[in-house]
DNA sequence: ATGAAAGCGCTAACAC
DNA sequence: GTGTTAGCGCTTTCAT
């Protein structure tokens, strides 16, 4: 089979405990005695069993990660901010596609608990409940969700979330200066965590400014349902005079320029769009995509060093800002008059 | 702490082992007793730790998949179609981004040589020689890659990849029936196999045809590098007449498409555009993309079946077919003619 | 049908 | 500074 520290010992003339004393760089050897323990580790090509030592150690050097769907280039920064850090320390990730079910995600939660030091659920699709019991196996690190319960958080919880006001507030300002009159909000899955914040932080700035919001619901956060939301917008434009679109997400704001465009509709000719989360390169999209602008990345780092050191419950926040772009225009009914 | 086989033994008034017994199914064990052991491992809220008994069997339950980007959507669909495939077996995956970098894939492998019970590596960076070496600690699944070395294979190995050749020939004969008498294929990163293998099936084709191609080199496979090359395909396109292009992946050719617009050109009007995978949803881009359509997802389903079965030397092959969408359009020397 | 005991590969007391 | 020993939690002979 393949070479333990038990072989290694052997070649190097010394016992078990020696070998790994030497291996792990424990001070209490001598120089002589470690040189010969590493160059038989070298001549035997070995690797230590990170299973045995976990069992021992009661430390895994892995964290899992459960998120909604790999897909989405959303989760796809995130992971990779994630396991960019992780790795950084040599801590290995397990990953788990929940496909926004819960019962998957909890059996993912279940499997893995013992193979990890600690848990991240992005975006978890989980009751709070069932994330507070999954504290009782590992820790956990929320990302882009926050429990809501009013009693106080598990101790073995973090949070980490995208901070959605300042970004939509701006949004919702610059498409009001630019004479938009009626918006309307593309949103997400009605479970989404951040889906909800969106709503709050849209309403709020529209209320501020006396300005109507109209708000569609779908179920999926994809290119598809952002395109049906688009061909219905279109429809109903002309009634509900809706002139600018904030979608949930990039992807979302994609569909919709695809299902406006299907429907004869200009972007930013007749309609303004605002996306979220920027994850699409500057230029990607045609024409270039106004969007709320955060960092997937940055929050996955963000996750990695907060399940690394999980010391304060305050949650992490990682801010936005609008990013304007291509797709918002002074709004038709608005032109000619002279520009700020 | 947790709890373990012992507590439930315990509480179920039978020995460890003939707890393990029951909770693995043995048919050695009556029914009563087995009852009695599940019961208490129920009330117990008992998971059995996968660590202790990977130790034990040798098997562990995960594979480990290296990628050189996780943000590139071809290894998002492959990584999903991959975690589908797997996790439906209760097998987990472990996740290693290379970054493109052979040392860090190389360190990623010996990372997860000994918590994995085989190894997939999506375009690998490795040299024919450490693919080999891997090897010799896990098996492992070549995707999107084939050694070269006219040598034997490896006993533990196996490749799945994608044949390009139906979809490139059939690209190049749909491009040149349109009229066009010049392409340029624009080519990801040098050291990547799947590039040649387009290299190879885009000069065959087009010579087949007594086509001329003219082909870029980039260094990454990505958006940015995708633009680059579509400003000077568009600065050069008066000088050696290309018509349409060809680009290593879809990214990259929407990197081309806004480099063209910024240079003035107009896609498919001045210039065809040919991109490959298929990872964009029609209607994605503008104009839609033609595209060398292959499902990633399978090629992932399909390296999750050789890692569980790896019987068989053969390579498994997933296949291509040109997608024709909005994006190439009959060259403009050749408007007017009767359309075939 | 069940229990006792060995041991997977490793680390961590505890001796010397 | 180094060796001996005891386990981490589990599966698996081998007895009974």
């Amino acid at each position: 089979m393949a070479t333990t520290i038990r072989s290694v010992a052997a070649a190097a003339g010394v016992s078990v405990a020696t070998a790994s004393r030497a291996l792990s760089g424990s001070p209490a050897v001598v120089d002589s005695t470690r040189r010969r323990v590493i160059q038989a580790a070298i001549a035997l090509d070995y690797t230590p069993s990170r299973l045995a030592r976990s069992l021992v150690t009661g430390s895994t050097g892995n964290v899992g990660v459960i998120l909604p769907d790999i897909t989405n280039p959303f989760y796809t920064s995130f992971l990779a901010g994630l396991e960019a850090a992780l790795g950084a320390q040599d801590i290995g990730v397990l990953i788990g596609d929940s496909g926004e079910n819960p019962d998957r995600e909890n059996r993912l939660v279940r499997r893995m608990s013992t193979q990890v030091d600690g848990l991240v659920l992005a975006s978890s699709r989980l009751s709070d409940e069932q994330i507070v019991a999954a504290t009782s196996r590992r820790p956990v690190v929320l990302a882009n969700r926050m429990l809501e319960t009013s009693e106080e958080l598990p101790k073995r919880l973090g949070q980490v979330v995208i901070d959605v006001h300042p970004g939509f507030t701006a949004a919702v300002n610059h498409l009001s200066s630019l004479g938009h009159r009626q918006l309307t909000y593309v949103d997400g899955p009605a479970q989404s965590w951040s889906g909800r914040q969106k709503r709050i932080a849209l309403t709020l700035a529209c209320s501020a400014l006396g300005l109507p919001l109209r708000i569609r619901s779908t179920t999926r956060a994809d290119f598809g349902a952002g395109r049906t939301a688009g061909r219905q917008v279109a429809a109903e434009a002309a009634q509900d005079g809706t002139t600018a679109v904030i979608a949930f997400n990039d992807q979302m704001a994609l569909g919709v320029l695809a299902g406006l465009r299907e429907a004869g509709k200009d972007v930013p000719g007749d309609l303004s769009l605002v996306g979220c989360d920027d994850s699409l390169e500057d230029g990607l999209a045609w024409p270039a995509l106004t969007t709320v602008g955060s960092s997937a990345r940055a929050l996955g780092e963000l996750a990695a060093h907060k399940i690394l050191n999980p010391m304060g419950q305050e949650a992490g926040l990682i801010p936005t800002a609008l990013i304007v772009r291509d797709s918002t225009e002074r709004a038709r009914s608005d032109r000619g008059a002279p520009v700020a």
